[in-house]
DNA sequence: GGACTATATGAGCATATCGTTATATAGTTG
DNA sequence: CAACTATATAACGATATGCTCATATAGTCC
């Protein structure tokens, strides 16, 4: 029974600190280019020059983002020679993109329609 | 089968639009106070001033906060005579701050449990 | 209408955070 | 060791965002 439903269990409520330390982790992920640099990572380890590209952006900034998400404990580091692979620690990340993907579709749906309303009349 | 995994399906990766359109929800939840509004509308609807103390802080403040709750569509807008009361209505940001504060506790633990090891020696 | 209450908004300041450029660090290779 | 490559860091300016205080708006009640 239940099959479907996202929510497993019952919320439980969030202490101040517990606020502050969640709020923390979310600021880690409300920047777009370190939710480019996870999903490049989802394919699998990359070094920074591999990200520079497809995250469309300079090699200092990237390496930045890329200290963030490891301080954070997002990513993990691995040093080989002269490179510097990083990866993917806690795919749980995955799961909230998917979860926020899916609530800002609805809701992009929902104001759609509701524009479509309004514009009929 | 499948049932208690919190990744229900593979992960697709994110456009450059997507990854904006995340990141600004994250940047939502990517406050302290916002988390703490949030959390006291678990318990249902509250108008202004009965957020106030328990978010700890001001009334314009926490007004503030719920218009960009409110624009994130997050929170709806009820008024009733001279209040406003708000609610949640996008439920499935209690299932992300749960995946997120499991995830941070899992690292406290993790590096918890590193520090000690270090000092042990 | 006038007083009162609840909520929203605007101005101003403080701070955080981003991106860029230049440069430092460190590993490799000849 | 010198040249080269890869990554990290520092300094800087620009921008965004939060908080506070004062005030505007709007509803209620007499």
């Amino acid at each position: 029974m239940n099959a479907m439903k996202s929510s497993a269990g019952p919320h439980q409520p969030l202490s101040g600190l517990a606020a502050g330390l969640v709020a923390a982790r979310f600021r880690i992920l409300g920047e777009p280019i370190r939710i480019r640099i996870l999903e490049e990572l989802s394919g699998g380890e990359r070094n920074v020059s591999e990200l520079v590209e497809p995250v469309g952006s300079t090699q200092p900034n990237v390496s930045k983002h890329l200290r963030i998400l490891q301080e954070a404990g997002l990513v993990g580091r691995r040093q080989e020679g002269n490179s510097v692979f990083y990866s993917i620690t806690d795919p749980s990340v995955f799961t909230l993109c998917d979860a926020v993907c899916r609530s800002v579709g609805e809701r992009m749906v929902r104001d759609a329609k509701l524009a479509d309303e309004l514009r009929r009349r």
